[in-house]
DNA sequence: CATACGTGGGG
DNA sequence: TCCCCAAGTAT
């Protein structure tokens, strides 16, 4: 008797491997899928249930290079705050932007408000259910897309992320390194990619990521694709995926100015949206560079504070010196507005800036 | 195709 | 302290 789901590839001394096959992970996801808020279980969804599309797609813009851990908190107030699209289509640019505070990537929350009012004004308030018209929806990219498809909709899109692109290259010894191996990774996860069940495996693999095809100290012996995994076979997998070497982070200086009025209101400024932590409140300062210039955003005596603030952001190391000053009521700032006290919220401020924030109320 | 774009947690 | 990373997208 033949054997066709046996992989003849041998390496070394290796026995015979099994194919991976969907229905093994399928298994396992139904003894172990991680229970989250945005979530339908295998069960519920066995028995018809399908998840909101809205919490699908917002849950997938808030996790795009973001923790589990991190979103949970946001989810929560986001769709207790707006249950629905239409809800969030119709609240204030400034709102959407303070509840995003702390969640890093800014560019996401504009481009949230932008999608919920393309979605509730040019498509009723339902989302598309297609990957194309999925697609076309601002800030929804490739992978998101594919989720949403298959999440929301049970589509049987392909859908790449961090996680598949792990598993693929561990499951396949793929030792081409990312961002290069994008597109085999990518021909691979579609080859596994099951038409039953679409949803319920998107879900599945990203939780085998992230569980236990972790990129550190992956747990194999619990692994449903063990028996299927080349990078076990050859203990590669530790190594998987490569990856180009990385950049130094420069270090880049700038001060920040935090006036208060003597009525308590702080001196805050909208930054463009365009741009580092666009749409955000900040404090006024100077530019960030190797040699700031000052740029007082009021006449006023300053005073430097001892201790600078220090953030890294994506590609570089900020250090922020922090001047205050008290400021007399009559006084009219050349940059930025005064927020009385009671309405001025550290939370609503991206975490430099509330850094800054905690230094200058502290020392 | 390379780069810009945040943040918090873990080793 | 420092580096890596986490369900990517836009340009």
């Amino acid at each position: 008797m033949r054997a066709p789901a046996r992989n003849h590839k041998i390496k070394g001394m290796s026995a015979l491997r099994d194919a991976p096959r969907a229905a093994e992970l399928l298994e396992w996801y139904d003894r172990h899928a991680r229970d989250l808020p945005w979530r339908i279980g295998p069960r519920a969804r066995a028995a018809g249930l399908r998840p909101d599309p809205y919490r699908v797609w917002l849950s997938e813009i808030m996790l795009q290079q973001t923790t589990v851990p991190a979103v949970k908190p946001y989810f929560e107030a986001f769709t207790a705050r707006w249950p629905t699209v239409v809800d969030l289509a119709a609240a204030e640019d400034a709102d959407v932007m303070a509840a995003w505070a702390g969640l890093g990537y800014y560019a996401r929350a504009r481009n949230l408000l932008k999608c919920a009012r393309v979605v509730a004004e040019e498509h009723g308030g339902v989302f598309p259910a297609s990957h194309e018209g999925l697609l076309a929806l601002p800030g929804v990219g490739p992978y998101t897309a594919g989720a949403v498809a298959a999440i929301a909709f049970d589509i049987p899109a392909t859908v790449v992320d961090g996680n598949v692109e792990r598993v693929m290259a561990r499951v396949h010894d793929e030792h081409t390194p990312l961002p290069q191996a994008k597109p085999v990774l990518t021909e691979m996860a579609a080859a596994l990619t099951p038409d039953a069940r679409p949803g319920d495996y998107a879900q599945a693999v990203m939780d085998l990521g992230a569980t236990i095809c972790t990129p550190r100290n992956p747990a194999c012996g619990l692994c449903p694709w063990r028996g299927a995994c080349a990078a076990w076979e050859a203990g590669t997998m530790a190594e998987l995926p490569k990856k180009a070497p990385k950049k130094r982070k420069p270090v880049r200086h700038g001060i920040a100015y935090l006036a208060r009025r003597v009525d308590g209101a702080w001196l805050l400024e909208r930054r463009p949206d365009k741009g580092l932590l666009g749409g955000m409140l900040g404090w006024p300062g100077s530019d960030w560079g190797d040699d700031p210039q000052e740029a007082p955003p009021i006449r006023a005596e300053w005073k430097t504070i001892e201790a600078e603030a220090r953030h890294t952001f994506t590609h570089f190391h900020l250090r922020l010196t922090l001047r205050t000053a008290l400021v007399p009521m009559d006084r009219a700032p050349c940059r930025g507005d005064f927020i009385e006290s009671s309405d001025f919220r550290p939370g609503d401020l991206p975490t430099v800036m509330r850094k800054a924030f905690d230094l200058a109320r502290g020392g």
